[in-house]
DNA sequence: AACGACCCCAACCGCCGTTAA
DNA sequence: GTTAACGGCGGTTGGGGTCGT
């Protein structure tokens, strides 16, 4: 038997690997390795498939809304990336744990804390996810404005989906049975629909929009953002990010931090 | 220009659960 | 019931790219 290659994948071996899958569909990764004779284990042809190959995966910096999910659904279940991806329309385990593991742990190391600790979490609760809240309602204006000056827009139209672009192109599926990542971006989703242009910077800040009965998220980072603004949490241990001005492009936790070390 | 430090991400590794023989 | 093969998952690492000196 040849020798199994490693390391990374040539255009020859990817293109074998697509056009095996595309006549005889996903799965019976060792069976495929062999028939299509890549020299390759079938766990190797399953990850570059799952994470490189397959249709529809997304690649580049994630959203705002996705980091938002992102940091929420991990405060909820820890480092379960494949379970987290699932709600990230595009998105693989691996992306996910990439962007934990090289941004998230980056700035907590940063802070010189624990992603786990107590004081990490508050800084997420209070700085971070409410400016990604604040980015998003931002993109969704940026987006309903540029709709409304389209050429003859519906005058009944519909308001517009607080998924932003690139969600809604990746979302978009012509199966009846939605995803758990497309209902999750759906507006139908709470903390989508609270994260969108239905909600203003003000109702984030000051915890107005309360948790929906049955909802999936119910006392999570609603409630923490809720929480946050009010005096159960003692702003105090917080450092002063200068949080009371409003500074344009303060949208990143590296722009918290630059606020942070100057 | 050269070098080292650091960052990012694709790929690998090891473990575990499931399934079929 | 046992065992081997397989698939899936989370943790880890190697190497290429970038940045600073």
């Amino acid at each position: 038997m040849a020798e199994l290659r490693r390391g990374p994948w040539t255009a020859e071996e990817d293109a074998l690997l697509a056009s095996y899958v595309a006549a005889h569909g996903e799965g019976r990764w060792n069976e495929l390795a062999r028939a299509a004779a890549l020299r390759r284990t079938g766990k190797s042809c399953r990850l570059r498939w799952l994470n490189y190959l397959r249709p529809g995966v997304r690649r580049g910096d994630f959203t705002a809304r996705e980091q938002l999910l992102i940091l929420e659904l991990h405060f909820r279940w820890g480092n379960r990336w494949s379970k987290i991806a699932g709600y990230l329309p595009g998105r693989t385990d691996n992306e996910v744990k990439n962007y934990w593991r090289t941004r998230v742990q980056k700035h907590a190391k940063q802070l010189g804390c624990d992603v786990g600790s107590s004081r990490f979490h508050d800084v997420m609760r209070h700085l971070w996810m409410p400016r990604l809240l604040e980015r998003i309602h931002a993109e969704s204006a940026t987006a309903a404005a540029a709709f409304t000056h389209s050429a003859s827009p519906p005058l009944d139209a519909p308001s517009l989906p607080c998924a932003s672009p690139e969600v809604s192109c990746v979302t978009g599926s012509s199966s009846s049975e939605a995803s758990p990542a497309e209902k999750f971006m759906s507006n139908d989703s709470p903390i989508v629909a609270s994260a969108g242009a239905d909600w203003s910077t003000e109702q984030c800040q000051y915890g107005s929009v309360s948790a929906t009965s049955g909802d999936m998220f119910e006392g999570s980072w609603s409630e923490l953002l809720a929480r946050a603004c009010h005096d159960d949490v003692d702003s105090a241990e917080l450092p002063d990010f200068g949080l009371g001005e409003t500074v344009d492009n303060l949208w990143s936790l590296d722009d918290i931090w630059q606020q942070q070390l100057y």
